[in-house]
DNA sequence: GTGAAAGCGCTAACAT
DNA sequence: ATGTTAGCGCTTTCAC
């Protein structure tokens, strides 16, 4: 059997109170009776059962992320930044794959597991707008990440999906471009990123006073690689003429790229392509591409203050927070 | 305060052990009685303290999967992989991120937060062949996943480091390539995954009766794309003559890509190349990427087996499992 | 500054 | 087939 409180109190002939209270580091122990139980402590290689400690105060120190996919390098960024911010906080992070489904959204969040964490992270993408009253009555502190509902019961934390396609679109057209396709324009629900990030496409269109041409918006279901690949594939294939593509996301954006080679498209020569999300393989890719930096480390930042202020007992009312993005320019929309 | 298994009993007019019975899928429950009570659970919203049934049972149903870095794409999708291969054991995975540091790993393995858990899956990274000790004498179960300690105290699951890495080096030179970089070669311990390439290296040279050129091994400090991108670039400043290369991991294999489309050299016209993971990213770079696949999803598999044995009390002697390995040939080492 | 006692919510052992 | 009881190891409350 494990080591307990008890045969450290025993050990050092103080109460189990005492032992306590060195190992929270409570203040008022003296000096000479801390140094006989970290000694008993030590010696008998006590470590403190976190089943226990969580079932009498009710905390665990720890945090869920849930995501749609760990194999999507947005997320799988996003999952690092988050568990480093959140070590700082002195948090752990448990990670839950959704695969984007709504179901397994909520199975998580009303589940028995969910009641052992201190607060959630939540990058819904499954859930709606409609799903907003269910948000209200989670069972522990949540803060939503990403789209998809909006004006929500719970605190927010995002990027500017649409000034940041804006930007990125403006970036293309700013470059010479005045036919340029939107890849990942999604028929989904209001408030999505896919609707969005259209949104930002559309103003900067009208801001250049370029027409809007709805055969140059292309559809995804999702956000593979090989979706993008595909997409553009067709597009080309139907035989609509573009010079520039602004793609929603860089996973999609990387399959995109390779349709347009594939083709014998030159980029950027021919047509300049850039992404969103601004993911590590954007270095390293031929051409290097251009994205949006959606501003992650704020997103983390933000969002782990907010979660914590709530597990502080706050109840302020909802906030929300949309980080600062940036362009960075890379070879796929260099000037020729 | 949250519903109790005391308010089930009170509600349903029966005793706590029934509801236990009934929430445990436990047989003999009269259905009657089962409905009674499944009545008031729903009724109350009744959900199971999970930490007072870990303390009470010391059971979890939860693993951790210990990992280097997520935001390399093998361990991501390492990560994916196994956490999917676990849901179908009714076990949950947390994961942990090591850096590669050898105080993080047994920081973690020693700590509290361990026990909390039914087992680990260790993939060691800092760890060396000098822990197998420590590591014989872990709280919970544990399978090692990886290379660096072989032969230890401990089930272990890996991949045919030698062979795959043999197999991608024959394939250069059935393509017809004579003098071939091995990147990523490690002056690493005995048994890390880099230096059990390397002997795959040379054994396919010896095998061809091609000679070994020290100048043609280019080591690495760590596998990420950048580290890959600056060896490669300064092998090709330094004037060293090569029309292959087998690199020892898919992240640093793309940098080195882009190092030599950088300095003018044809991908595979000039120079072919291949890496070794068979990460998804290998499916849309340009051109793509010949890898060795090392059976992911077989390591998950059995690695998982395994565990689950050793959680269930077997008490055989430790094994090892490597998986079966396959060469994906693509673009970057196609026959010109 | 330290101790004694209670009890978090559950499962397991033993009754019946 | 169901009930009773004990207790997992800890923090908390209240004494002193």
């Amino acid at each position: 059997m494990a080591v307990t409180i008890h045969d450290v109190a025993d050990a050092a002939g103080v109460s189990i109170k005492t032992v306590s209270n060195v190992v929270n580091d409570y203040q008022h122990v003296r000096a000479s009776t801390r140094a006989r139980v970290q000694e008993a402590i030590d010696r008998l290689g006590y470590v403190p059962n976190l089943s226990a400690r969580q079932l009498r105060s009710g905390r665990s120190n720890t945090i869920a992320l849930i995501i749609p996919y760990l194999r999507n390098a947005y997320f799988a960024e996003l999952a690092d930044t988050i568990m480093r911010t959140a070590d700082a906080h002195g948090l752990r992070v448990v990670i839950e794959q959704s695969d984007g489904s709504r179901t397994r959204e909520f199975d998580f969040l009303e589940g028995p597991g969910v009641r052992t964490l201190d607060g959630v992270l939540f990058s819904a993408l499954g859930a709606r707008q409609a799903d907003a009253e269910l948000l209200a009555s989670l069972p522990v502190p949540t803060v939503l990440l990403g789209e998809n509902i909006l004006d929500g019961p719970l605190d927010h934390v995002t990027m500017k999906n649409t000034d940041g396609v804006q930007a990125a679109t403006r970036h293309l057209i700013d470059r010479g471009c005045t036919r340029i396709v939107a890849l990942g324009g999604s028929r989904g629900q209001r408030g999505g990123s896919g609707v969005l990030r259209m949104a930002g496409y559309e103003a900067a269109l009208v801001d250049a006073g370029l027409p809007f041409d709805e055969g140059l918006v292309v559809h995804v279901a999702d956000w593979f690689r090989g979706t993008g690949y595909t997409a553009m594939r067709e597009l080309i294939d139907s035989g609509v003429r573009f010079d520039g593509v602004v793609g929603f996301a860089d996973s999609i954006t990387h399959g995109a790229l390779r349709a347009l080679q594939d083709s014998g498209l030159a980029v950027p020569d021919d047509v300049a392509i850039i992404g969103f999300d601004d993911i590590d393989e954007n270095l390293y890719s031929l051409p290097t591409l251009s994205s949006i930096d959606p501003g992650r480390s704020e997103i983390a930042e933000v969002a782990l203050r907010f979660l914590v202020e709530r597990i502080g007992g706050s109840t302020e009312a909802p906030r929300t927070h949309l980080a600062e993005f940036a362009v960075r320019e890379r070879q796929s929309t260099a000037r020729i």
